[in-house]
DNA sequence: CCACGAAAGCGTCAAGTCAG
DNA sequence: CTGACTTGACGCTTTCGTGG
């Protein structure tokens, strides 16, 4: 899928006023480091060197530990952009809805301005 | 404090997409 | 095809806020 990207010039009112909206530090992600590599992962034991049916077996649950650990990291890369993406929306959204308070505002100032008086 | 619920985060699986 | 990558969904854990 693949989160579409897109910045802020895309409107013309620059959200200067949201630098930092929620000044938020994260506190958690203080627990000890479990996704550090797990040290027995390691490239070894070239394919064509396989024999016994342990040294298969070793091999398979080094695929998998493999693969178990890159979709780990490609889960939080994954968490990390779609929250990006939300912000990015969500500032967006401050944006136009700040753009269109301003056109409200100027088309009632037209209104009145053209509008023939009655009294 | 402590218990509890809500919210946020994490790891894993499965299904979809795409390049080679 | 196939392997790598991406992401929704699920269940579990951790963090945070709150009422008693």
């Amino acid at each position: 899928m693949m989160y579409p990207h897109f910045t802020d010039e895309e409107t013309d009112l620059a959200p200067s006023h949201m630098a930092a909206a929620t000044g938020d530090m994260p506190t958690y992600q203080i627990r000890a480091p479990t996704t550090a590599l797990p040290q027995g992962v390691v490239m070894a034991a070239s394919p064509g060197s396989l024999h016994s049916p342990q040294q298969l077996a070793e091999e398979a649950t080094r695929k998998r530990e493999l693969r178990l650990m890159k979709n780990r990291e490609a889960a939080k890369e994954c968490r990390r952009r779609k929250k990006e993406y939300v912000k990015c929306l969500e500032s967006r959204v401050a944006v136009l809805e700040v753009q269109n308070k301003k056109l409200i505002e100027e088309l009632e100032t037209l209104k009145d301005i053209c509008s023939p008086k009655t009294d």
